[in-house]
DNA sequence: ACATGCGGGGCTA
DNA sequence: TAGCCCCGCATGT
């Protein structure tokens, strides 16, 4: 007897939160309980404060994955893995697509590939690309605990993620995928090419989640503050594109096959780190967060952006997009992109290549 | 190239 | 001292 996809999911569901919500453990505990009767199944995107019981043979809870973008933190527990979210990464633009979707792009979990990552374009509408740090738990990014004990896997998280969710990891891992196979395929159309100078690095459709809106969208609950894009962006706008100086003293400038997306660029007055590194203005995540230890100290800092909870979306190559601030440059690119008959890397193509949710 | 895990170290309460 | 995070390095894919 076959069960059907939903019995299946509602299974799940009840699976996990057996051992989660009533739950009597804590990560910290020193024993863990053992008379385990059953594990639950693996949660791609766990939320708030829960707890879940996996088996060890469970691949995805070995490899501590989460579809939330999570970077290992040092708790000086070599029996605990601590993760901790980095986010989401926007349209610095706040741009939509003609159906109104969002971009809603995965944080590189690499630091360097994180800090090369935001200086590239929109892939909806070329404009700067922002990191929204993950606030969740207090302030601070939201954690992820996880620990190995015989044959079981706990898990606990810690806080609220207050933003959308990204990409999955293979909705990433698919886009660039594509974008190489794209790169090697036609690289001698002259409007393609010079589509691809404009976006340099993440220009290609990303897929849409099949995961909708969920729980996270009722966390989305950070004030909007009345900050302008504009001004949650340092005015990073309308200046022309250079290296920052930062970035060039850290040693870390970009190399000169990654054109900086057009009026990307390091922050004015980004301050250096201690090391002499480029240090973003927030959005990197990590160097905000001495910034956010202060501010949460008074309240939960503001939020940069007021973000409706969207699902990650597909960009089609020629898709619209609605740019104010980058109309004329909009259209300039939209006809562009119109002209380049970008069949090879269309949606249906796409979707074919990336095993989603 | 990037994800992942480990461990040193700085900062704050 | 505990708990937070940043950062660099090593390793695996």
């Amino acid at each position: 007897m076959l069960k059907g996809a939903d019995d299946v999911a509602m299974e799940q569901e009840d699976s996990a939160s057996q051992n989660g919500e009533m739950a009597s453990w804590d990560i910290n505990d020193i024993k863990l309980p053992q008379d385990v009767k059953h594990t639950d199944w693996f949660q791609e995107w766990p939320d708030s404060y829960v707890k879940h019981i996996y088996s060890s043979e469970d691949k995805n809870a070995q490899r501590h994955h989460s579809s939330w973008a999570m970077r290992n933190t040092n708790n000086h527990n070599s029996r605990i893995l601590k993760k901790s979210c980095l986010g989401v990464v926007v349209c610095g633009n706040d741009c939509s697509t003609l159906d109104g979707r969002k971009i809603y792009l995965r944080p590189a979990i690499c630091d360097k590939a994180r800090q090369k990552q935001q200086r590239r374009c929109c892939p909806n509408c070329s404009g700067p690309l922002q990191l929204i740090s993950c606030r969740g738990h207090g302030g601070y990014p939201v954690t992820n605990f996880w620990r190995h004990e015989g044959q079981l896997i706990f898990f606990q998280s810690k806080g609220a993620h207050d933003h959308p969710r990204p990409e999955t990891k293979l909705e990433a891992e698919a886009r660039r995928s594509i974008q190489k196979a794209q790169t090697a395929f036609s690289p001698t159309c002259p409007r393609l090419k010079r589509f691809r100078e404009t976006e340099p690095r993440d220009p290609l459709p990303f897929p849409r989640a099949k995961t909708g809106p969920s729980v996270a969208a009722a966390h989305f609950g950070r004030p909007a503050s009345g900050i302008s894009p504009e001004r949650a962006l340092g005015g990073r706008l309308g200046i022309s594109p250079y290296v920052g100086a930062g970035a060039e003293a850290g040693g870390s400038a970009r190399l000169p096959s990654e054109p900086l997306c057009p009026g990307i660029h390091p922050a004015p007055g980004a301050p250096l780190t201690p090391k002499g590194g480029y240090e973003p203005l927030g959005p990197t995540g990590d160097a905000s967060h001495r910034e956010k230890r202060h501010a949460a100290s008074g309240g939960l800092p503001a939020s940069p952006y007021l973000l409706a909870q969207q699902e990650p979306l597909v960009v089609p190559p020629g898709a619209h997009h609605h740019c104010a601030p980058l109309k004329a440059q909009g259209r300039a690119l939209e006809d562009e992109q119109q002209g380049l008959n970008l069949d090879c890397c269309s949606s249906d193509m796409f979707l074919n290549l990336c095993p989603l949710r």
